[in-house]
RNA sequence: GCCGGGAUGUUGGAAUUGGCAGACAAGCAGGACUUAAAAUCCUGUGGUCGAAUAGACCGUGAGGGUUCGAGUCCCUCUCCCGGCACCA
């Protein structure tokens, strides 16, 4: 008998698949009375390691959803492509010293060997990369019209620097203690203009719509965290006038949850960015010398510290007094405002009111620093006098003035009224999340394809004073005045290439490396037809990802006319026109790393692109589901300083792909993190290496003849059949291994058990986990001609077993079970009868009164004293 | 601290979603084959008491509760993993 050595058969197939176009994309329109599934894994960047075992993990994942849908007679896109750009491919690049334009292609070029020996369903026509000035052009057109609709403005926003390298840097090369990784030196931040999008008109949007998706409850609950909105109240405390001083604005505003606390507040406490301690700064407000220093002193050191250092080793809360008052609302008492670092400026605004006596954080503040305490809620747990903590739960009004007697709830909306009556408070809502910083000082990026003129930015002309087009959001004066001169580079010169130079480490002045490149920066303006210059700065890793799964739909290598020659609104929509109705995706899979930013970002642009009428639907991802970290033997993760990495390529050298592929699937709940373990892969090595000796070793003729099949094998075929069909789409597909090995287990006592047509099925099942070795048998035994990856998903007969058993419990305790008829199944005398035929349960019940417990096929209970 | 997920034999895990806990796999032990080893096959394998494949009791992180019946539901606690973190 043949011996199973898949080495001898696996590559094979890959040639006959791919001569057959076995996993071509079928055209959608052609046939629509077929379901779609677009199936789809987060896609990858592809570096020069390799193919992780992890990576084994997900893309079989998807390969066996894909496999089962094609054979289930859905129509399936199944594709890949190659997220390129950004900082982890250019700092490799820089590493290895070479141009990341030369490299990327060499890694994708193993990913693909090491994938396509895996036997992934992929239609690798659709084949991407983000690097290709084929879709970068795309991804450029993309940010003209959301820059178009006003979605994209510039702003002064600080960046990480190092100014020993002279260079700007990502948060990410930041250590924690503050110094960057390369070179060990202290970092600053720079100020630089940059592009951000305004993601946080959406966030409302994108907190409803989370409604709707079929997603994990964990990843739906940390989308909600990050939009983080909380409705409270604006109030405005007028600052204390003090003679021929000018402050910047007449109030300093606060954000609260709680203001039904407003009479307990002793204190204002403003973050080191606020503009208050600006005007001090600029020297708008004389304080004494000693007071100005230490202000600076405190403000400056804050500024020193990353967000990190700021929140983590800081956990003592420290602040200063600033000398100057602000006004109660409704009081008009004197308060006090300090400047502390705990709290931080992007958020609420970047000031908070101190309520020491309901508010953890401000109780333990004013015992620091001797504030008063004022205790304003009557919470009935609480005894009079001294307060040891703060009392933050809600509660009935005292010292309140007018509003004294009403609960929190009630005070809450009176007070507000009140406020917006005199002009000093108003209801509001504030999110966490921010507008998004969508520029990078780097060069591997898409660049942004935008033009400044200095002639327009001096007549103060923007794009929209010179076009039709609307914009759909307002901006504030700064936001506007910082878009003067600025205008989008002609759709019809996309691609905006990417030049190729030999030194691309980031420029001394913290600017793109692209500045340095005369030819790169000159252009003429689009409005007034004078010199101008380009934008240097490129996008971030996140452009060519946030789009990439609209782009497979129509994407096809040897068509290029399915992707437009020309980029354009019209293009954009004779493409949708065609291929939308793929879309959204139907399954995507992926690491759980990517639960906020990734999701979000692509669930903000479809949005805004749905808003543009670019679009027909609002989600990208109909369902979502988990991949688990792969660790390695030792339960750490792989690296190559543990020595740990288990490489694909060895593995499927020694026991095939199958074998790989099937023990990722059995391994563990396809959710879990898990520990690789070679002992588990050779248990699934030996059940394929059975399954092979099995179908060779059978005379299919003489079963063929042999008409009698084993009754109960065929039962326990048709449950395994029913159990894989079920758990394939539920992703547990750990469970519908394991029941193939059952069923192998029966089988294999009796292979003369099964007719061939009933053989085949068996195969058909285990066909998406182990592509290889059931096209050999299919086609190798059975000698069918087409593949069975194209054939039809086996059917599971409904076999209503004659018996079945049912469990007998004397007071809920398991003592024996009975066999019933199924016919008798709803008559409880016989089955009463039956249960007390049996010795231990005439024992356990002698001389005792009894009454009896039954549901219906599942148990019968026997209760007494 | 907050949010989310979890804890089941020696190990990874299963359990029809409230109804026979430990499927399947790994490991281990014994046996067969072999000069021997590997491979393969067979048998056993939660714990305690028992000669027992007789039977009993205990057993799903800990404690309590609901129920005829709890790994599964509720309350309290411990520990582990992931995310966020002075969020006003």
């Amino acid at each position: 008998m043949k011996k199973y050595q898949p080495e001898v058969f696996e590559e094979k197939w890959l040639d006959w698949w791919e001569k057959e176009e076995v996993y071509k994309t079928s055209p959608l329109a052609s046939e629509p009375e077929r379901k779609k599934q677009y199936v789809l894994s987060m896609f990858p960047y592809p570096s020069g390691a390799g193919l992780h075992v992890g990576h084994v993990r997900i893309y079989t994942g998807t390969d066996v959803l894909a496999r089962f849908f094609r054979m289930s007679g859905n129509l399936v896109l199944h594709p890949m492509g190659w997220d390129a750009f950004g900082l982890p491919a250019e700092n490799a690049a820089i590493k290895a010293k070479k141009n990341p334009l030369e490299m990327v292609p060499e890694n994708i070029a193993n990913f693909k060997r090491q994938m396509k020996r895996l036997g992934f369903s992929y239609d690798w026509d659709k084949e991407f990369t983000t690097t290709e000035p084929k879709y970068y052009r795309w991804t450029q057109w993309l940010f003209i019209q959301f820059f178009k609709m006003g979605l994209l403005y510039k702003n002064e926003v600080p960046v990480y620097y190092c100014p020993s390298c002279k260079t700007g840097l990502a948060e990410e090369e930041v250590l924690p203690d503050g110094t960057h990784e390369r070179c060990q030196q202290p970092i600053t931040r720079k100020t630089l203009p940059q592009w951000l999008f305004r993601i946080t008109s959406y966030a409302d949007r994108l907190l409803e719509d989370l409604k709707e998706l079929d997603w994990p409850e964990g990843i739906i609950e940390m989308q909600k965290n990050w939009i983080g909105k909380s409705v409270g109240a604006e109030v405005n405390f007028p600052l204390k006038k003090i003679p021929g001083v000018r402050f910047s604005y007449k109030f300093v505003k606060v954000f609260t949850t709680r203001v039904d606390t407003l009479f307990g507040v002793t204190a204002l406490v403003v973050a080191p960015e606020h503009w208050l301690i600006e005007d001090i700064e600029h020297q708008q407000v004389k304080l004494p010398k000693e007071k100005f220093a230490e202000i600076k002193d405190y403000v400056e050191k804050a500024k020193r510290k990353l967000d990190l250092t700021r929140t983590d080793l800081e956990k003592e809360k420290t602040g200063v007094d600033t000398t100057l008052k602000a006004i109660h609302p409704l009081t008009n008492e004197e308060i006090p405002i300090w400047v502390a670092d705990y709290v931080i400026g992007w958020y609420g605004e970047g000031a908070v009111m101190v309520v020491p006596a309901h508010d953890e954080r401000d109780f333990e503040f004013a015992r620091k620093y001797r504030l008063p305490i004022r205790k304003v809620i009557a919470n009935p747990e609480a005894k009079d006098g001294e307060l040891s903590q703060a009392l933050t739960k809600f509660g009935v009004l005292v010292n309140s003035g007018e509003f004294s007697g009403l609960t929190s709830k009630e005070a809450i909306e009176k007070i507000t009224e009140k406020l917006q009556t005199l002009n000093l408070g108003r209801k509001k809502t504030t999110y966490k999340l921010r507008d998004w910083i969508f520029s990078r000082q780097r060069y591997w990026g898409e660049p942004i394809p935008m033009v400044f003129c200095q002639n327009c930015a001096r007549k103060k002309i923007t794009y929209w004073d010179i076009q039709r087009e609307k914009k759909s959001f307002q901006f504030e004066n700064e936001e506007l005045s910082n878009l003067y001169g600025w205008f989008p580079v002609s759709e019809s010169d996309l691609p905006l290439k990417l030049p190729y130079i030999s030194s691309y480490e980031p420029a001394e002045t913290g600017e793109s490396p692209l500045s340095r490149i005369k030819e790169f920066l000159e252009a003429s303006c689009p409005n007034c037809g004078k010199p101008a210059k380009r934008e240097t700065d490129t996008m971030p890793n996140w452009a060519g990802s946030c789009w990439y799964f609209l782009a497979f739909p129509f994407w096809s290598k040897k068509d290029q006319s399915k992707s437009q020659e020309v980029t354009s609104k019209e293009a954009w929509k004779a493409m949708m026109n065609h291929y939308q109705s793929w879309l959204p995706v139907d399954w995507y899979l992926g690491g759980a790393e990517h639960a906020v930013l990734h999701l979000l970002y692509s669930r903000f642009w479809v949005k805004a692109l749905s808003d543009l009428g670019l679009l027909t639907f609002r989600e990208p991802f109909v369902r979502l589901r988990h991949v688990g970290m792969v660790l390695a033997e030792d339960h750490r993760k792989m690296s190559k300083s543990f020595g740990n990495v288990i490489n694909p390529d060895d593995v499927i050298k020694e026991y095939g792909a199958d074998a790989l592929r099937l023990y990722e699937m059995f391994m563990a709940p396809f959710s879990s993190e898990i520990a690789w373990s070679t002992k588990a892969l050779q248990g699934c090595y030996r059940f394929l290496k059975r399954v092979w000796e099995l179908y060779n070793r059978v005379n299919w003729d003489q079963v063929a003849k042999n008409s009698k099949e084993n009754l109960k094998l065929v039962a326990k075929l048709n449950r395994t059949l029913k159990k894989v069909t079920e758990d394939i789409p539920q992703i547990k597909f750990n469970t519908a291994v394991a029941s193939m090995m059952e069923f192998l287990n029966e089988y294999e006592k009796n292979p003369q058990g099964l007719s061939k047509a009933r053989a085949k099925k068996f195969l058909q099942i285990l066909a998406p986990f182990a592509p290889f070795l059931t096209e050999e048998i299919w086609r190798g035994i059975f000698k069918e001609k087409k593949s069975i990856h194209l054939s039809q998903w086996p059917e599971f007969e409904t076999v209503t077993e004659e018996e079945i058993e049912i469990p007998v419990q004397v007071n809920g305790k398991f003592r024996a079970t009975i066999k019933i008829h199924l016919s008798k199944i709803k008559n409880l005398n016989e089955i009463k009868r039956e249960s007390l035929k049996i010795e231990k349960i005439k024992r356990y019940l002698k001389g005792k009164e009894y009454e009896v417990i039954y549901i219906e096929g599942k148990v019968i209970n026997f209760v007494h004293q």
